[in-house]
DNA sequence: TCTGGGGTCCTAGGACCC
DNA sequence: TCTGGGGTCCTAGGACCC
């Protein structure tokens, strides 16, 4: 909570459609709808003219057509998106350095470290609308709706109060005015199921919120959140804006329009999906510890199971057989709608440190590695202890066996192969998969059976 | 043929360590 | 062969956000 509205929260309008209008002028005035157009898609974006027949974000593809036949359903172009997006970024960065992007179309900027001459009120609301125009300008054409207050919070309810391509300030002092008839579900976290609860103990305005004390909002909603809820209650956030955020995860899903009931095809379809997520570790740099299926049985149920290495990866094969050992502990005997891979516990990790010292490999010293000494670490991996440190089964094939060591300052460190008959290696090495080219387990190949498309 | 995809954060229980 | 508490890591599930 600051003395002066200087968090500005911008939010691009029916972004999606709104790109799609702008890129294609026959569709400008039209109701568009953005999302998965299959069997099982949802709705991204409506255009405002759709959101006239009640389309809405979330809804099913389905439900959206059945209410607005005439609208055009597209799948989406997500290039573009980004473009317009970075656009955006870029835009706001050139304003201030302190800004937080929440998603393509939406970001926090901290007008503290804007050049303003000062953080009265008439000065940001002339900023804010300067910089809507520039928005309009740099995108040509797309309108954002802003919103400035004391806190992320204000400033984040105020840019939703004069949808879309509109301004709100709220002036600081007046915050808890605005707030009180609004109902709870304002609150950011506050989503149906703490609604349903909060309604049963007969609280709906965020009035009625403030009115109850920590202890029974914990009681409520557990601790983290009941004493969110007393804090932003009262209007009371400090919650700073933060440029760089770290990812935590990385993951690839996909719901398929008819159950999956082949046992064989699931690991395919995980197969090629880890692939991607490695694929996109490598991209950034990152590999990770701890892998996780998803899987959304026929009746929605959702189960996931995963498994943590002693060391990050970022191999396709890995977290490939990795998925595929969680796979097998589940009963999927009643069909499958959904599958996915992630990977979590994520490392800054170089290329360089595994492939580009191949003298730290020489310099190992020899190693015996006793029989008994060694032990499974995890599913689809074994783990070896020698005089030297600990080392951990990288990968295989071509009838070679690379284990990576950790050392006293990486858990990371050099990498050593072995003959796969080597006396020295007791470690269980499991045969490769069909799907899986032992000649490069970074590009596998296809799948033998050929997955349907994911919507 | 209700219910996406890519994320974040929290909770709770058990293992393990000191 | 009794009893503990705290801290951390891991797993599974759930709520929530855009």
């Amino acid at each position: 909570m600051r003395a002066h509205a200087s968090v500005l929260h911008l939010d691009l309008d029916a972004f999606f459609a709104a790109v799609e209008q702008r890129d294609k002028p026959s569709l400008r005035g039209k109701p568009v709808v953005v999302g998965g157009v299959g069997g099982r898609g949802v709705v991204s974006t409506a255009s405002y003219e759709a959101r006239v027949y009640g389309v809405r974000s979330a809804m099913s593809t389905r439900e959206a057509r059945s209410r607005c036949p005439h609208a055009a359903f597209l799948s989406g172009r997500f290039h573009a998106y980004r473009d317009a997006s970075h656009a955006v970024m870029s835009l706001l960065r050139s304003v201030s350095p302190l800004v937080e992007p929440l998603s393509l179309d939406e970001a926090f900027v901290d007008l503290e470290r804007a050049d303003l001459p000062d953080l009265e009120v008439p000065t940001v609301t002339a900023f804010a609308e300067e910089l809507r125009g520039r928005v309009t300008e740099a995108t040509r054409g797309l309108t954002a709706s802003v919103g400035v207050g004391t806190s992320k919070f204000i400033a984040k309810v105020a840019s939703d109060l004069d949808k879309p391509d509109g301004l709100v300030v709220v002036p600081p002092g007046t915050e808890q005015e605005l707030l009180r008839p609004m109902h709870v579900s304002v609150i950011p976290g506050v989503g149906p199921a703490t609604v349903e609860r909060l309604r049963r103990a007969g609280i709906h305005t965020v009035a009625e919120l403030e009115s109850v004390d920590l202890d029974e909002l914990v009681r409520l909603v557990g601790k983290a959140h009941g004493s969110g809820l007393f804090h932003l209650a009262r209007a009371l956030d400090d919650r700073p804006v933060v440029a760089e955020r770290e990812a935590k995860s990385v993951s690839v899903e996909g719901t398929y329009d008819t159950d999956l009931t082949d046992r064989r095809l699931m690991e395919a379809l995980l197969t090629r999906q880890a692939g991607e997520v490695a694929g996109r570790l490598r991209k950034h740099g990152l590999s990770g510890r701890t892998v996780t299926i998803k899987v959304r049985l026929h009746d929605f149920t959702t189960l996931s199971r995963s498994t943590t290495l002693a060391s990050p990866t970022d191999s396709s094969a890995t977290v490939a057989r990795l998925a595929r050992t969680l796979l097998a502990d589940l009963d999927t005997s009643g069909g499958v709608r959904l599958l996915g891979v992630g990977v979590s516990g994520l490392a800054d990790w170089v290329q360089e440190d595994l492939f580009g010292e191949a003298e730290a490999e020489e310099e190992l010293p020899a190693i015996e590695i006793p029989h008994h000494s060694r032990r499974t670490w995890a599913p689809g991996m074994d783990v070896v202890h020698t005089d030297h440190g600990r080392g951990w089964v990288w990968g295989s094939g071509r009838g070679v066996v690379t284990v990576r060591f950790e050392t006293a300052e990486s858990p990371a460190g050099p990498v050593r192969s072995f003959a796969e008959d080597d006396p020295a290696l007791s470690a269980w090495v499991p045969p490769p998969l069909p799907g899986e080219d032992p000649e490069d387990p970074e590009d596998p190949e296809e799948p033998l059976v050929e997955p349907p498309t994911p919507e």
